[in-house]
DNA sequence: TCCATTCATCGTAAAAATACGATAAAAGAT
DNA sequence: ATCTTTTATCGTATTTTTACGATGAATGGA
């Protein structure tokens, strides 16, 4: 019965944004965009240490996620953050964060173990 | 040269905290942690529509990042959260999504792009 | 001692992520 | 019209993730 109960809404919603945020080189692009406010793709290639192919394959899961924006400008494309997705994310990341800290009775490294 | 660079400390454990909570059994099973204060290895099989072998290894993962400890009670073993991390997480997290919004001057979808 | 319980680990299969060269598509320049 | 630039996509190889049954190790109880 419980064991027949999918994943929340909540929960996979958090999960799929932390997996778009799950690779280093997806945080630096992030980094990257927020910094120069907008830029083309090909600016992000020279920054990054990885090939275009791989690049490109990043951003589309960027833009998957909902975090980022991208825009054809003739031949480029220009990226930017989606600050809607972050915002909403920093509340919904906040608010599990802050049920964590708060319900937390773990104080003393589990050393008392409820079963109940 | 800017190629050679590899990706930076605090980008690289940002992405590991995120690909930790990449995946909505582990969202579940901290939120659950966070819940019940701390509870044996059992209760968790017994939520989550996992076998015991998947939910053992999800916790490896929550317990390998820090995100977790868990204490051998007799035949049992008690997890439950560690709040170091996830406070450190919390302010991690903060501080680059407050970077984002506050840096990021894309308010028109990205329209106008300045590549240098 | 023998059996049941609890949990981690092994082995393994299937799916997804990661990376890159090659190529295609679309726009701009000549 | 042709060539260059820019970026996405294809094909593919490698690695990692995810999932589970089976097994092993440790504890507790009969």
């Amino acid at each position: 019965m419980t064991k027949e109960e999918k994943f929340s809404e909540n929960e996979i919603r958090l999960a799929v944004i932390a997996k778009a945020l799950a690779h280093p080189a997806r945080i630096q692009i992030i980094k990257f965009l927020a910094e120069s406010g907008e830029c083309m793709c090909g600016r992000i290639v020279d920054v990054l240490p990885l090939s275009q192919a791989t690049v490109s394959q990043h951003l589309r899961t960027l833009k998957n996620a909902g975090l980022i924006k991208g825009n054809i400008e003739g031949q480029r494309v220009c990226y930017c953050i989606n600050e809607n997705t972050f915002k909403l994310f920093e509340s919904e990341i906040n608010t599990f964060l802050e049920n964590i800290t708060r319900n937390n009775t773990c104080k003393n490294g589990g050393s008392k173990c409820q079963t109940g």
